[in-house]
DNA sequence: GTCGGAAGTC
DNA sequence: GACTTCCGAC
């Protein structure tokens, strides 16, 4: 059986300790996995085994009771345990090695990010201060050296943290539960943490400075890897080429038995395809190459391109466009490079500018669409939704490589899209208006020619004033949610039927376009021109219907003029008081009728110059 | 044994 | 947010 001092299996301190875990003032279970790990006497309950990173609990109900009185939850076991480490699998921290029970394998990746979310780019974010150093600017991301001697001095060597094994060793021993005493969430870790640094670096981040030893500089600290030819180039012996299971191009892990041993993390090389859905990044193509190089530069565009790829799990624009510079290569992972517009991607590029940060992009997006986008994106298109998918087999064009492309070509999925290319759906900032997003799009597919897709305005949207672009504005939120898997099926596909609400000023506003507006009152209102038309159309019937009672009439008026011819004149006298669309009953005489007609025709026309609309 | 949804807790 | 608890499905 492997012991963390025999396999060197240890992880950095930082992941060991409890304020490592972010977002979270309690231990979390992996840590407490990692804790259990790293100590001897845990070696019959839970061990390293197999793969780097890999792990078996060989006592699941020891466990469960441990993390149970850890986190003061007698009921607990390893269903629940287990639960709890399955949660993990979304995450990327961990996942299950098929065909072993009770067998899982950290994903040193997401821990690596978890614990770094160094990476400034710009935004702002700092750096905790229980992690480790990042590699930005003039910190030096290291990751712990395959030995003492390689690397450090022997004081070094003790007060260094980052020396693993040795840390280990040291710790491995004393309870784990923290339940009783609630003194501590990871008593005996902290105890030999804070040991070592009381002798060495102390202070509120304390780790992060005990991680990188002043004295240390990047050089040296990455010497041991970069072998005697400095930076870039690996020790005899070293893989040079990438280690499908490492999160680096070139694997600063040894495979079992190489030079650097297994006191790197053992997890650092272990989420392969899966979780590494691309090459890490473009901007490391030249890492790609035969030399590896843990320049922090590239250190940290390649952690950048992770960051990516863990936090994100299906390469979502969303993020991406913290990170514009960052080109996602097609799954063709060798020709990343050669897939890389050269004039926005030149190898020079590797000092990219500060990334403008999400906000910026924003609001880039928002003024300045008439300008191709200075990101080069190339990034998946999200998988068509039902709708979407409908809508490409009826349809000859909007194939899936133009949303490809287009994505690809602008970068932003830009309003300017040309006609044909398929429709694009924008995330709101809101469920809510995901919902009206939703109701957009139905509209202009629906009821808007192509044509009238405003071409100003940031969404394919019909350009009507009630409209109103603004819950349609693409954000980089929204944008990055087109790639969403989660969000893919319900933005795509035609809502079943829209509720009214909140959405209803913006749906009425879309959808009742074509027909008739509703009146305050809740009454149609029915256009002027229709109401004439109408009037118009009942006027003409009268009329025709009168001529056929005028002849009836004239006929009985002849017999009756034969016997009272006087008596039509009073009801002749009564005509122009009535009007004769309104006295049905009692029709004027035809002339006086046509008269009325025209009168109306007329005064419809000039209600039609006058009045616009309802 | 493993998985993941759902609801609940803290 | 990170589990915990329960449970049905495989």
């Amino acid at each position: 059986m492997k012991t963390p001092g025999d396999t060197g299996f240890a992880f950095p301190d930082w992941a060991y300790k409890p304020e490592s875990s972010p977002g979270s003032r309690q231990i979390q279970l992996w840590h407490f996995i990692l804790e259990l790990l790293r100590k001897e006497e845990y070696q019959e309950v839970i061990a390293w085994q197999g793969d780097y990173g890999e792990f078996v609990i060989k006592d699941p109900d020891e466990v469960a009771r441990l993390w149970g009185a850890r986190k003061c939850k007698p009921q607990m076991n390893y269903d629940k345990l287990s639960r709890a480490l399955r949660y993990y699998y979304n995450k990327r921290i961990l996942h299950k090695t098929k065909g072993k029970r009770f067998t899982y394998k950290f994903n040193f990746n997401k821990l690596v990010l978890v614990n770094y979310p160094f990476i400034d780019m710009g935004s702002g974010r700092g750096v905790p201060q229980s992690a480790p150093p990042v590699p930005t600017g003039g910190s030096h991301f290291r990751f712990p050296p395959s030995t003492p001697s390689e690397v450090l001095s022997p004081s070094e060597d003790l007060r260094s943290p980052g020396v693993f094994s040795s840390v280990a060793r040291r710790m491995a021993r004393g309870s784990v539960s923290d339940c009783s005493d609630g003194t501590s969430t990871n008593s005996e870790l902290e105890e030999g943490v804070g040991i070592e640094e009381r002798g060495g670096v102390a202070g509120p981040d304390r780790t992060f400075r005990g991680l990188l030893h002043p004295r240390l500089s990047h050089d040296s600290l990455f010497r041991a890897y970069g072998g005697p030819g400095g930076l870039g180039r690996p020790p005899p012996g070293h893989r040079v080429h990438g280690d499908p299971m490492s999160p680096f191009p070139v694997s600063p892990l040894p495979g079992p038995g190489g030079l650097l041993g297994p006191t790197l993390s053992p997890a650092m090389s272990m989420t392969p395809g899966s979780h590494l859905p691309y090459t890490p990044s473009p901007s490391l193509s030249p890492m790609l190459g035969s030399h590896f190089s843990f320049n922090p530069d590239d250190m940290k565009r390649y952690l950048q391109a992770h960051h990516q790829s863990v936090y994100n799990y299906h390469l979502s624009p969303r993020a991406f466009f913290h990170y514009p510079n960052i080109v996602v290569p097609q799954p063709h992972r060798p020709s990343a490079a050669p897939d890389k517009p050269p004039a926005a991607h030149p190898p020079t590029h590797h000092h990219a500018p500060p990334v403008p940060h999400s906000h910026s992009l924003h609001h880039h997006h928002q003024g300045e669409e008439q300008h191709p986008s200075p990101f080069k994106f190339k990034l998946q298109p999200p998988p068509l939704g039902r709708k979407q998918r409908e809508g490409s087999a009826s349809s000859t064009g909007g194939s899936s490589s133009s949303v490809g492309s287009s994505y690809a070509a602008s970068g932003l999925l830009s309003n300017s899209s040309p006609v044909g290319l398929p429709k694009i759906k924008v995330e709101p900032i809101s469920d809510m208006e995901s919902e009206e997003e939703v109701e957009v799009t139905d509209i202009s597919e629906e009821d808007e020619p192509l044509d009238d897709y405003d071409d100003e305005g940031d969404v394919f949207a019909p350009a009507h004033p009630a409209n109103g672009n603004a819950p349609c504005t693409i954000t980089n939120g929204g944008l990055g949610a087109i790639a969403e898997d989660d969000l893919d099926e319900d933005v795509f596909k035609t809502p079943a039927a829209p509720t009214l609400g909140p959405l209803t000023p913006t749906l009425l506003g879309l959808k009742s376009e074509p027909g008739p507006p509703i009146s305050p009152g809740g009454t149609l209102c029915i256009p002027l021109k229709q109401r004439f038309k109408r009037r118009w159309n009942e006027d003409q019937k009268m009329e025709a219907d009168c001529e056929r009672e005028n002849a009836e009439d004239k006929k009985v008026r002849a017999e009756k003029d034969e016997v009272t011819p006087t008596r039509r004149e009073p009801e002749n006298g009564e005509g122009p008081q009535k009007s004769p669309s309104l006295s049905l009953g009692a029709p004027p005489p035809p002339a006086q009728r046509r008269a009325s007609s025209e009168l109306h025709r007329a005064t419809a026309q000039l209600s039609l110059e006058n009045h616009g609309a309802c």
